[in-house]
DNA sequence: ACATCTGTTACGGC
DNA sequence: AGCCGTAACAGATG
């Protein structure tokens, strides 16, 4: 699930749902072993209090309660979070629970335990300490040239390092690399000024896209790569066929007529 | 049984 | 010193 646009849909989902409700308890899930939740003194901390926001930073959420400490999320391969009611089930692998007053509940999921949950004093501290780059879709163009066109790797590696620029994964650098038709091993410093641009302008209408959808697939246009992420597929853009490669250690699905590797 | 997976990090090499 | 590439992490799923 959890590149920028599905992590926006569930901050939508906290702004929608768990703000401006107190919060009565907070509560581990099951089979926490391996998984960092708060300690007591963390979920204590937020006990009391209301969230009043939820933000979002790349892939990272944030929920910030009144004059209090925030809830920091990162949801790794599978995670998500999900509202329910007391007297509902309580959702599959839930991690954290936030049991607000009345019956509304925030559940934090994580099947494959590799997100985390902690309560922090300001998302700034957690993004400086993990040294993000600009969110994909707040930074400049000419930033994103910068960044880019001075990697030596590859592009597909340079657009999915957080440092760089934060939120965008495999799904979403592979259709912004077959929207412009740009090959995923090519070298950023082999990326010409038309090309950056280029692909800065491509990833923030494809994240947009994605984003106004909520991240409903099946919504978005039939020509796009997500549609075919599948070896042999037709390319909807030539009359190349889909391939797959390893490219940064992901896989990655490119068409090898039109995805040229120069600039 | 075996391979695959939408993310991050530690570590080794250059 | 940095940058880059790879392996490892844990567990569900097909």
């Amino acid at each position: 699930m959890p590149e920028l646009p599905e992590v926006e849909a569930l901050r939508r989902r906290i702004e929608d749902g768990a703000l401006h409700r107190t919060i009565a308890r907070v509560r581990p899930g099951n089979d926490t072993a391996h998984i960092e939740v708060p300690d007591a003194a963390g979920r204590k901390r937020l006990e009391g209090r209301q969230f009043s926001r939820a933000t979002r930073h790349g892939k990272y959420l944030f929920a910030g309660s009144d004059g209090g400490p925030w809830l920091a999320l990162h949801m790794g391969m599978a995670g998500s979070v999900r509202l329910y009611d007391d007297g509902d089930a309580q959702p599959d692998y839930a991690r954290l629970i936030v049991e607000f007053e009345g019956d509304r509940r925030l559940a934090f999921r994580d099947p494959r335990k590799f997100g985390w949950a902690r309560v922090i004093d300001a998302p700034e501290d957690e993004i400086a300490a993990r040294d993000l780059g600009p969110d994909a879709l707040a930074i400049d163009a000419e930033t994103f040239a910068q960044r880019i066109g001075q990697s030596r790797g590859a592009v597909k590696s340079a657009l999915m390092a957080q440092e760089k620029l934060a939120g965008v994964g495999n799904l979403w650098a592979d259709e912004t690399l077959y929207q412009t038709g740009t090959h995923p091993e090519t070298r950023g410093t082999d990326l010409g000024d038309g090309k950056l641009s280029d692909l800065h302008t491509a990833m923030r209408r494809i994240l947009t896209g994605v984003c106004d959808t909520n991240a409903t697939y099946s919504d978005l246009p039939d020509a796009w790569l997500i549609h075919r992420r599948e070896t042999g597929r037709a390319c909807s853009r030539c009359d190349g066929t889909l391939t797959s490669e390893k490219v940064g250690g992901r896989t990655s699905y490119f068409c090898p007529s039109h995805q040229e590797r120069a600039a």
